[in-house]
DNA sequence: GAAGATACGGAGGCACCCTCCGCTTAACAA
DNA sequence: TTGTTAAGCGGAGGGTGCCTCCGTATCTTC
């Protein structure tokens, strides 16, 4: 058997499109209708047939998570420009608030993305990872410069954000989040330089004494 | 015609119980499939017709709906009784912790909640109402002793809650959420002198291992 | 241009949704 | 008790969407 099997053949250009289109009908028909929205309307959306779909996305979750992919990588660079401001808590608040308001356009998609990380542990992994990083090195500026406290997580923060944003279906939603997010930089700034410095020169015992 | 309309009859024996059966399968099957198990899956469960199920329960929404309801009547009873503690920014915590714990039991049922909530803005507005009035409750002791700041409603603090439950797809997302939450007392928390000194002099060291 | 690999489309079988209506049973009156 | 009647029950069946399968079309490579 002749086997120049490692010789790899370029993608098809149609299969590239088709995948693309697909994509781009998925987010808009998620978006208007739900996660329950029928694939087929997807397809049709696209201009594809059905079977076309299935192939690229076997399942419905597989979709979801394309799409999703997308938008975790824009939050993602907004974080890079952010590392170049000077105030660093300032920079942090300030993504958390663009973060709530790049969720506020994505109302439909919401509720099939907490089904999706419900299934999908792989693109849970891989958002909290890159949102992770995010949120960490923006973090990681304000501790270095003595301005927050060093005992909670990027990946605390990005759960607090994260889980605050799923309520969105009450009006003013948005208010208080952002109300909440400012209560919680608070709680995680240092007081005073006196206390950041007792603080820190404060022996170790872990961070609370929870109970049970 | 005659009317003694307003004779009103008592509910069937057979009904009451039916629909009693209903939502205890309900509850089961979600709990285990999520929400997108079959309704006549619960009807089977249920011992009852598809039939008396959709009477009973029009829509799936309908059917989540009810099963929730209980649920946060269970939530609300428990501040009632942590009302009466002595110290009331324990209470307040150990209420958020309770109920950290008791979503940790609803694995299956979180993604359908979410959806519900999202179509109903009624069965919101209840559960809102109710636990808020939870929580402040609890929240305003707290604040009438002078141990927490006061701009802070319990609707937002709710929010937060609810919010970082659904976070709960991720190992350790529990010990995490419970850790956010003793952050976020601290913001909230006033810092009297005293207190302030209390706290410095008490362990909170932080840092740690917090790698990258 | 030919050959072969790859992708396309949509028919069709299946599962589930939900309605509709004839039958059953509980509540009330006498 | 028994009769009357409203209320409730069950499940057949039409409809929709899911997903597979395979004959056909198109692209890449030589």
């Amino acid at each position: 058997m002749d086997d120049h099997t490692d010789q790899i053949r370029k993608p098809r250009a149609d299969a590239v499109r088709n995948r693309e289109r697909v994509l781009e009908a998925a987010k808009a028909v998620f978006s208007a209708g739900g996660p329950e929205a029928s694939l087929e309307a997807v397809a049709k959306r696209a201009g594809v047939g059905i079977g076309t779909l299935y192939r690229h996305f076997p399942t419905r979750e597989d979709l979801f998570e394309a799409v999703y992919r997308r938008e975790v990588e824009q939050l993602s660079e907004l974080a890079e420009q952010l590392k170049t401001a000077k105030d660093p808590v300032d920079a942090l608040r300030r993504w958390l608030n663009s973060a709530v308001e790049f969720v506020a356009t994505k109302k439909g998609m919401s509720a099939a993305l907490a089904l999706t990380f419900q299934s999908s542990s792989e693109l849970a992994a891989f958002s909290m990872d890159r949102l992770t990083k995010a949120i960490g090195s923006l973090l990681d500026r304000a501790v270095a410069a003595g301005q927050m406290r060093a005992d909670v997580s990027p990946e605390d923060l990005l759960r607090a954000l994260i889980g605050m944003c799923y309520m969105h279906d009450q009006p003013g939603w948005q208010s208080s989040v952002l109300r909440m997010l400012d209560v919680f930089v608070d709680g995680l700034r240092m007081q005073t330089a006196a206390k950041a410095k007792a603080r820190v020169a404060k022996p170790a015992k872990p961070a609370v004494k929870r109970k049970r």
